[in-house]
DNA sequence: GCTTTACTTTACCAAACAGTCAACTACAAG
DNA sequence: CTTGTAGTTGACTGTTTGGTAAAGTAAAGC
């Protein structure tokens, strides 16, 4: 089966990394590979195109998230623990991120899905769908608070909608300030968005 | 004085539309020149690099946006007036750029400054700058509102940020999905945000 | 240990690119 | 109408870039 390699792997990361800390325009393929430690003729192995690479490493950041995302969600815990717990983590979560390198980075979807909506028609669509996999979570946990009694009958979907893109948009707003602070209006914001005074508290067992 | 020319504003124009239709990091200098009709040797009689036009640019959107925010949030309108027409303004002109530019295009601010934030210093400070005047007026309006009795009292900063951010995050959604519809859910939004069952509805006087 | 196959490496090319410069031109003002 | 000045032009340089191809190498499987 010929020898073996970890250069795709090496070359995912570094992408998810870049697309992150920069922008995918400003990324040439000398520089993923040298951040890769591969070099040119391997990614061309590997690769076609930078665009190819971007949509791969897109599915590369989903594979990291998911598992996170779904203990969030997690059945076993109320409809509106789930959204603030996600709120929560939201911030701790960048938190992480900006220790980690040393800057806020906010939302690598809506980063690069912004830069490039208008060029790049492929990655875009695998963004979209990417996101509205995302968005889906909120959907639910506010379709089963309805259902529960949790908070008024509203429209699931647009306050889905809604709370999502607020999500976003106070994300990029973290990553332009780079200041996490907007993101301590999420809680807030979210209960106003569903019509209730707050959002119950985040137990200290679903933390750490 | 020498002879005259509007090299200087066909540059900011070209420019402009380019970094909006399309990024920031995929422009350069002979794509500018060429939209802009002006040979590479003026662009650098003028400028000194992409960046400095880029943040000319930013002013330059400013001078032309800033009469008709002046007119929705008009001191002749009742507070929660103008973020209706705000709203609803954000709809209609964001058609307008679709209809001129065949794409919804979001905001330029946030589309920009979400790309540029970790790699141009300058031109994300002058950013920054601008939506953050552009909050004030969100900010002033509810304020108003509040001293009004037109809704609850809150913490008119932290309502002005998160009705802000949703604004861009919707923007920001359509300039994705190159669709109007997110922009639809503004008015319901902000209205939850502050509190009221809805906003006013919007003058005939005020529109067109 | 030999062969096949999966991957690596280096050197290379042509195109795109940022940035410069000296010669040139239009025009405003005296 | 002439002179100084603001702006224009195109040709040029060196560098960075995407992309290729041919020779080389490690290991998996027989």
């Amino acid at each position: 089966m010929g020898r073996t390699s970890n250069a795709k792997k090496q070359l995912l990361d570094a992408m998810v990394d870049l697309m992150w800390e920069r922008s995918y325009g400003s990324l040439t393929i000398d520089v993923i590979c040298e951040k890769a430690e591969v070099k040119k003729g391997s990614f061309y192995y590997f690769f076609k195109s930078k665009l190819e690479l971007a949509i791969a490493a897109m599915d590369h950041i989903w594979i990291d998230f998911q598992p996170s995302l779904d203990a969030v969600f997690s059945a076993s815990r109320p409809p509106l623990e789930r959204l603030a717990l996600q709120m929560h983590e939201c911030y701790t979560h960048s938190k992480e991120v900006a220790d980690k390198h040393g800057r806020v980075l906010g939302c690598p979807y809506y980063n690069v899905g912004t830069e490039i909506s208008t060029i790049e028609p492929e990655l875009i669509e695998k963004v979209n769908q990417l996101l509205a996999r995302m968005k889906r979570y909120f959907e639910a946990a506010i379709t089963e608070a309805i259902a529960n009694g949790d908070i008024a009958k509203i429209d699931a979907k647009e306050a889905a909608r809604i709370i999502f893109n607020l999500h976003e948009g106070m994300m990029t707003q973290a990553r332009m300030k780079n200041d996490l602070e907007p993101l301590k209006d999420l809680p807030t914001a979210t209960a106003r968005i569903l019509g209730i005074a707050e959002l119950p508290s985040v137990p200290e067992s679903a933390l750490g």
